[in-house]
DNA sequence: GCGGTAGCCG
DNA sequence: CGGCTACCGC
């Protein structure tokens, strides 16, 4: 089963460029981030010509996730849960049964968190306490577990090309990372990095100052496996040159093939 | 000499299919309005690439008119003269030598006038009576004077689809005509109707309500004729073609032929 | 409906 | 720089 994360940056923004990927792509199953739209809003239509099935959790002007699959979604939840205060729709999660398993997908839009120091950068490092919490929980079910999405970290140097540029910045800073990597270490495998080392794989590069052109990116959607998800891959990728397309995301997918 | 003259609703929405027409059509001068630019922000080498000489007189976010012509254009000046406290960049005139006359060449962009009654409404009439001063000074010099542009004047019920729906509207009302017809009645010749006589010509229409779809239009742009310009033309037609095509103005070239 | 503007966000 | 929210103008 190949599944992808991307952070769309705008349905109404990607109405051409989204469906062209799949088509050409064909993922099993997608998880969007900044779907940018109210439920209502959500063309789904398009993708249901398609042949997904369309879960959104949307919001008005900003965040939104939803999940597109070829196969039904069950047991569809909405919100991170640890805080029912939090307005903003950054995670959903649903079950997809494959050919011999069934998988729990989550699909998150991890808080920004930038400027650092401040309430912005609070309520990151809050909202990924919540996420260790879900994490763990998720984890005890002892079945195959998928959390995808923008975490808006850079997991190390590696994963910038500039480091010293993200040095203070709210997706780079220590704290950040540590929260991360103490997610994984709850028994998480890090998709990519299991498949991929070295420098220069990046899935997201600046609109501004030609970023892009200098290949100026930084490595920030992630997939984590819980053991019984990461005994399932077999393969992991980025589609980098959807980035070099007309009116493309910011982000470029990432996917990963999972043997369920 | 082919002389064009062309609402673009915004210089940078039209940055393909203005160029595409200029090709096609390939006018020896042309007459914009709408603009919609700073004179720093209007993209000029774009026209200069294809020969043409350009003069802008532009504005923030609204009106802005502009020539372009292959051959030089002299003694430019900018702005109705009339009053001094007007700020709105709506008239640019310019001398072009053809091969045995100099024609006096009057860019303008009239003001919609809507809602009527109202201020914006005084203004369009107080606008037409210095366009009327200029119009006689312009006679006075018994040269071949051209004045075109989008009027946002339908001269008579023949040129709107649905004339009943224009009836209360600045572009139709009895005080808008009048203010029209005295501007001919002075001497000038109205370029189209000289050339094309009956209903359903019309250089405008809606970007609301399938107005295309439906050719529910109007015909508010056109060139008025000094007598010593109007012995020169050979020809007068409307690009109407252009409306139908992707990303379109809702408004299209109108040119004439002049045999100067 | 489709231009433009501004400010907010990342 | 390019999404979004808004508003204005025609």
């Amino acid at each position: 089963m190949k599944i992808a994360t991307f952070n769309i940056n705008g349905i109404k923004a990607r109405i051409d460029a989204l469906p062209a990927w799949l088509d050409e792509a064909s993922p099993d199953v997608v998880l969007l981030q900044e779907i940018k739209s109210v439920d209502d809003g959500f063309p789904r239509e398009i993708f249901e010509e398609r042949g997904y099935n369309v879960e959104t959790h949307g919001q008005k002007g900003f965040n939104g996730v939803a999940i597109l699959s070829k196969r039904p979604l069950e047991d569809v939840t909405r919100g991170l849960p640890g805080d029912d205060t939090d307005e903003q729709a950054r995670w959903i999660e649903a079950t997809v049964v494959g050919d011999h398993r069934a998988l729990r997908l989550c699909g998150l839009y991890l808080p920004n968190g930038n400027p650092a120091p401040g309430p912005k950068y609070d309520y990151k490092l809050a909202w990924m306490d919540r996420l260790h919490a879900r994490a763990r929980d998720l984890l005890a079910s002892e079945e195959p577990v998928l959390m995808g999405g923008d975490y808006n970290i850079i997991p190390q140097d590696e994963d910038a090309a500039r480091p010293d540029a993200w040095r203070e910045d709210a997706l780079a800073r220590p704290e950040s990372r540590a929260a991360f990597r103490r997610i994984l270490n709850l028994g998480f495998t890090e998709a990519f990095r299991a498949q991929v080392q070295g420098p220069g794989h990046y899935t997201f590069w600046d609109y501004q100052a030609g970023a892009w052109n200098k290949n100026d990116g930084i490595r920030i959607d992630h997939f984590l496996l819980s053991p019984q998800a990461a005994d399932l891959m077999t393969d992991c990728g980025i589609d980098k040159d959807i980035r070099g397309r007309d009116k493309p995301s910011d982000h470029v997918p990432l996917w990963v093939e999972l043997n369920a």
